[in-house]
RNA sequence: CGGGGCGUAGCGUAGUGGCUAGCGCGCCUGCUUUGGGAGCAGGAGAUCGGGAGUUCGAAUCUCCCCGCCCCGACCA
């Protein structure tokens, strides 16, 4: 039992003023957390015991679905992060340390090569799988930006499992476990969330899939169709658009078109010029790239930008991307800027992509490769050649589902958990492989699943919170029943006291505000802000014979006799969230 | 890393060259009060983020450093 007697807690009156968020102002004002540094907190009691009841579902769930708990440090030697490249690979963000003897070390970002390197030291056979694992631990990434609380941490706790498998199918397999285990799961913490598609699946399936937590100020952008339910992350949005008939369209055309620098202006020369009906959805934008110091051009409509994000997450393999300079321009003198077209793009040496609007035997207004001019019915597939369709156009709300065409709705989203087809690239580079049927050595393949566990508290909050405090789902909350006595006769205390204990016989816990002189406004208000689901109150009606019993979510109130008070609490419980 | 803002008691804040750094909350003592953050009286609590400088005099002006928050870049 909690008392607010002697429970380590102080509410505060003012929201700090270094929490914008309401998870993290409310976390704070209600007594969870404080800031020790930037992204790093430290958790007050009531804050353990919320951390410590997800956790728990985690890791019921993840037992359930058969996955067995290990634990690793968290100071790890470099040695297996630098036979994966990640020594280097993680750059800044990885926390790095040395020991007295100089040896470096570092503080786990995430597991995948530990988890590897177990394995492969238990394990040899095909029939030692499937296997998958996981851990509950705290990481460390040294973000260039930790905000919004506990949000994004530097320090964060978080599940991470590893599925070890033989073939690609049995991958599929572990992978479709672990969905359904997350889907328990977060079912469970009573979170709204979508299973969005991270990655645009070159291979058709689902290679990797987040689950985000809708929010107003989630860090994650994603597209919904309300009617089918397609739900992707904005940089795995697809566009499906059908090949045109261009045997009606008229030869290519070039025109004047000076002072034209942006498409507007172009835009408005070209109604003046031929009488109305254009529109920047028709012309056509050739942005200029450098992909690792090859020249690329992107076609977007000119009503479009090109979403950076997008086009490097879609051109594989590239890891440098910028925009074109000055010096890049010198270096292809063919380039007119303000007026290139993609009709000279091979004689120019140019690696032409286009979004995938730019469909066969659409017709667009572009330029024409020469100073103040233009050219239009220039027709795809006719008058220039597309090298790789790529998804690199900037999102709008409204834009056609891939799958059902009905307009699409764009969404902030917390990213509570992921899940992935790794493949063979830790096994492969730590040689984690096993002897087959046939007796020769198969390199496993993994998959990486994860599940922010203190980010989950701030998700939870911020979909659960009002103007006066938390609200907390029973399973989470830092225990089921807030116990307020009020007045100041002992009977009142004596009484609260009585039904505290008894609610605890039959396992349901119980925070008891049993502090003497504190005002009935002051513990109604602390109980509100700390957000336990059920209040009863211990008070006034006690003259009758009567206890309160307040939902926090609802705010229904009732009253009921003492003596029917444990068992009305216990059949309220089930039916709340 | 770029841009913006901020740093005064546990928390929220006032104080733009002048006297002993002010107020609210919280905390301690006493009395009163007990259904919506009570009242009165008394009290404790501050390296004014740090350092250097200007000045007769610096929370206040200058320089350097540190830290925090927000927007962006970045983020298995």
């Amino acid at each position: 039992m909690l008392r607010m007697s002697t429970l380590f807690l102080r509410t505060l009156r003012d929201d700090p003023a270094d929490a914008e968020v309401p998870s993290h102002r409310l976390l704070v004002r209600a007594g969870y957390i404080r800031r020790i540094a930037a992204g790093v907190y430290s958790w007050l009691p009531l804050g353990v015991i919320t951390l410590r009841n997800i956790e728990n579902i985690v890791r019921q769930e993840m037992d359930k679905a058969g996955f067995q708990e290990v634990h690793f440090p968290a100071l790890l030697p470099k040695d297996a992060y630098e036979q994966t490249g990640r020594w280097s690979d993680y750059g800044p963000d990885l926390f790095r340390l040395q020991d007295r003897k100089g040896a470096d070390y570092l503080l786990g970002p995430t597991h995948e090569e530990m988890f590897t390197l177990m394995v492969k030291g238990e394990y040899s056979s095909y029939k030692d799988l499937p296997l998958s694992l996981y851990q509950i631990q705290t990481k460390y990434r040294d973000e260039a930006r930790p905000r919004s609380g506990i949000i994004r941490g530097r320090e964060f706790v978080m599940k991470d499992s590893y599925s070890f498998d033989l073939t690609d199918e049995g991958l599929v397999e572990s992978y479709q476990r672990h969905r359904k285990a997350y889907i328990a799961t977060f079912d469970r913490l009573r979170l709204k969330y979508n299973i969005v598609s991270a990655v645009s699946g070159a291979m058709g399936g689902s290679a990797s899939e987040e689950f985000l937590a809708p929010c107003e100020t989630g860090e994650d952008t994603y597209v919904l169709c309300e009617k089918c339910g397609y739900a992707a992350n904005v940089e795995a949005m697809t566009t499906v658009v059908a090949p045109t008939d261009a045997s009606a369209t008229p030869a290519l055309e070039v025109f004047d078109s000076p002072n034209t620098p942006t498409i507007d202006t172009l835009v408005d020369l070209l109604n003046a010029k031929f009488g109305g009906g254009y529109d920047g959805a028709q012309t056509l934008k050739n942005v200029m790239l450098m992909a690792d110091e090859k020249a690329i051009s992107v076609l977007v409509p000119g009503d479009r930008e090109v979403d950076l994000k997008r086009l490097q997450a879609n051109l594989a393999g590239v890891n440098d991307l910028r925009v074109f300079e000055e010096a890049d321009f010198a270096k292809f003198p063919g380039l007119v800027k303000g007026y290139i077209g993609p009709q000279d793009a091979k004689k120019n040496g140019i690696t032409v992509y286009a979004d995938p609007r730019i469909a066969p035997g659409t017709s667009w207004v572009t330029g024409a490769n020469a100073k103040d001019k233009h050219a239009r019915f220039v027709v795809s597939g006719r008058d220039f050649a597309i090298d790789h369709y790529i998804e690199a156009a900037q999102i709008r709300k409204g834009d056609a589902c891939p799958t059902c065409a009905t307009p699409v709705v764009i969404d902030r989203a917390i990213e509570i958990g992921h899940i992935f087809q790794l493949g063979r690239k830790y096994a492969q580079a730590l040689n984690l492989t096993v002897l087959d049927q046939n007796g020769k050595s198969q390199v496993v393949t993994m998959g990486s699943y994860g599940i922010g566990v203190s980010r989950a508290v701030a998700a939870i909050a911020e979909q659960s919170y009002d103007e006066i405090g938390l609200s907390w789902p029973v399973e989470v909350a830092p225990a089921k029943v807030h116990l307020v006595a009020t007045g100041k006769e002992d009977n009142v205390f004596d009484t609260a006291e009585k039904i505290a204990l008894d609610l605890e016989a039959r396992g349901i816990s119980v925070m008891l505000d049993d502090r003497r002189g504190t005002s009935p406004g002051v513990k109604f208000k602390d109980a509100e802000l700390i957000g336990i689901p059920v209040i009863v109150v211990v008070g006034k009606a006690l003259e009758n014979g009567n206890v309160e019993i307040r939902v926090r979510k609802s705010g229904e109130k009732s009253e009921i006799a003492v003596t029917g008070a444990v068992d009305a609490i216990a059949a309220l419980l089930p039916t709340l969230p």
